[in-house]
Order: C-alpha cells, then sequence, then structure tokens
DNA sequence: ATGGGGGCCTGCCGGC
DNA sequence: TGCCGGCAGGCCCCCA
C-alpha cells in the first residue's frame, strides 16, 4: 500500500505530535507483525523522548534519546493514525480499541498514536541509531529518489544491460528506494515508455528522463497528501487525494489522458502485479 | 547473478 | 442474502 508519498505523509503527520515528546509507554498487543518484535520493545520505548522521526524509503525511523531508533514499516495496509493531542489539530477524541489495532503509544503530550494493521505485512524494529544504515531491511536500499544521489548518472548505470523490464527495474528498491506499483505505473506512462520494455534497451536519453518525472510524480503526490484507494489514512485520518490523479493506476478501459493520443488503457500482469499503461503511447 | 513466482495475511468487491 | 474467486499500495525467499 504505502510507497514513499504516503509513507512521508505520515511522517509530516507524526512528527508534530512525537519530535520532542516523551513516549509514556507503549502497549503491544501481540509478539509479531510480519516479524517478531524486538525483545522487550514495550520496555524499550517506554521513557523514550523522541529526538527526531525520520524517513528512509518506506520505512519511518524514530530516533529515541536513549541511543536506539525505532523502524517502522507499513507494509501493505498499515495506519498510524493520532488521537487526542493537546495541540487541538486532531479533532479525533481516542478512539475505542479497533481490531487489529497491534501497537499503541501514549505519548506524554497526551497524544495517542495507533498503529493498525489488517494483514500484517508491517513491521517494527528495535536498533542502535548509529547501525541503523546496517540494518538488514535498509542496508541493501538504492538512493533517495527525491534526495541528490538519484541522479541520471545513477539511473542510467542501474539499467544498463538489465534484461528485466522496466516496469520491475523500477520497483526493485536496490535501484531506487521508495517506488511501488502505483507511482511506477504513473512514472511510465509520463516518460511514454512500454511497462514491457526491458530496462537495459532504453536510449540514455529516455532513461535519463525519467529522473525529473519520478521527482515530479512523488513530489505532487506528497503535496496531495498521498494516494487513498481502501486502506491509506494519514496520521489525522484524512483521506489523500492523489488517486484523483492518476492518468493510467486503476484505469483499464478508460480512455488515454494524453492529448490526442485516444489510446484506451489497458492491465496486463508483470511479475503479479498489475501494470497499468497505454500501450498506444508508450512503448 | 538475475529474473520469476509463491507466499505471507485480511478485507472488500463483483458476479452468480 | 450468501458464497466464492479475484484482487490489493510490499517484500522476503526459493528456485531455475
Amino acid at each position: 500500500m504505502p510507497e514513499l508519498p504516503e509513507v512521508e505523509t505520515v511522517r509530516r503527520g507524526l512528527a508534530p505530535v512525537m519530535e520532542g515528546h516523551m513516549i509514556m509507554r507503549a502497549d503491544v498487543n501481540r509478539p509479531d507483525l510480519r516479524w517478531p518484535f524486538p525483545t522487550d520493545m514495550a520496555a524499550r520505548l517506554s521513557g523514550q523522548r523522541v529526538e527526531r522521526l525520520r524517513r528512509r524509503s518506506k520505512y519511518i525511523l524514530a530516533d529515541l534519546s536513549g541511543g536506539e531508533t525505532l523502524l517502522i514499516h507499513l507494509g501493505m495496509s498499515g495506519r498510524m493514525t493520532v488521537s487526542g493531542d493537546p495541540l487541538g489539530r486532531f479533532v479525533r477524541d481516542h478512539p475505542a480499541m479497533q481490531k487489529h489495532d497491534h501497537v499503541v503509544l501514549h505519548i506524554e503530550n497526551g497524544a495517542r498514536i495507533t498503529f493498525n494493521d489488517p494483514r500484517r505485512f508491517g513491521a517494527m524494529d528495535l536498533m542502535a541509531t548509529e547501525a541503523a544504515p546496517s540494518h538488514r531491511l535498509l542496508a541493501g536500499l538504492g538512493p533517495e529518489p527525491l534526495g541528490n544521489a538519484f541522479n541520471e548518472d545513477h539511473l542510467v548505470a542501474a539499467l544498463r544491460g538489465r534484461m528485466t523490464p522496466v516496469k520491475s527495474a523500477l520497483l526493485d528498491q536496490r535501484i531506487v528506494a521508495g517506488l511501488g506499483n502505483i507511482y511506477v505505473c504513473e512514472v511510465l506512462f509520463r516518460a511514454g515508455i512500454s511497462p514491457r520494455r526491458k530496462a537495459g534497451r532504453i536510449a540514455a536519453p529516455r532513461v535519463a528522463a525519467m529522473v525529473p518525472l519520478i521527482r515530479q510524480v512523488l513530489g505532487e503526490a506528497i503535496e496531495a497528501g498521498g494516494s487513498s484507494l481502501r486502506d491509506f489514512r494519514q496520521a489525522d485520518g484524512e483521506l489523500g487525494y492523489f488517486q484523483h490523479a492518476f492518468d493510467v493506476y486503476g484505469r483499464e478501459g478508460l480512455p488515454c489522458r494524453r492529448d490526442g493520443c485516444g489510446g484506451t488503457i489497458a492491465r496486463l500482469v508483470q511479475a503479479g502485479r498489475s501494470s497499468f499503461h497505454c500501450p498506444r503511447c508508450q512503448r
């Protein structure tokens, strides 16, 4: 579910109620999500002040005052929602416990942060802050698409010689970290490149042209508060609205939006994932 | 090494 | 109304 824009949206929503504030208590309602929680997670979170809330790819990282970092991944269906903070920004009072509320953080300012994840593909872990870059889930990640290390030279080099379809290559988090199925579909549409095209067989200028388009799509999606299909909510419970701006995702059978194209959006399955595209103007 | 497919889970939606 | 198949934003792991 949540790709980079959704995770960044959640991070921005959580930051004002978490940064600089202490976690008084953590309720951990089950032993695991995708993997077992770290040993004594509730105790290791309790009494810690959140120094900084960061994002790396689709992961949220909370640096704690005691020298550990909490890693959070939302998987496909994870939500982190805030209730009852004293700033008055969040109108929702503390709701009754919902099904799949797996972890609840009680913040010293009165806010409550609830991690709800029906499918339990999400994850949480704790590590020494200085060891975070080498954590097994973070170590292999490619550059941040909105950062300086992600540029034309990098993408051209990363795709060179690759026989995998460009769709799969852009989903490969080692090449660029944070894109998921929706935004890859949207990027390829804007680039006019077929999702089937072999990554290493695209001329370098066309590969280079994807770099600003990737930044553009992600930037617009963050501005819109992410995309809400079924599960995603911002930290304050509000919906994102970038889904209304999709050119191809979920638009099978509908007309292509490119001026003068006249094509019809089609869906194909690659590596088990839907690739929405316009067969007419994506080559 | 690289690419493809299965599997992990629950929920929802459409068709019959 | 009810059941069933298909599908879902991620990503690890195994196999060829």
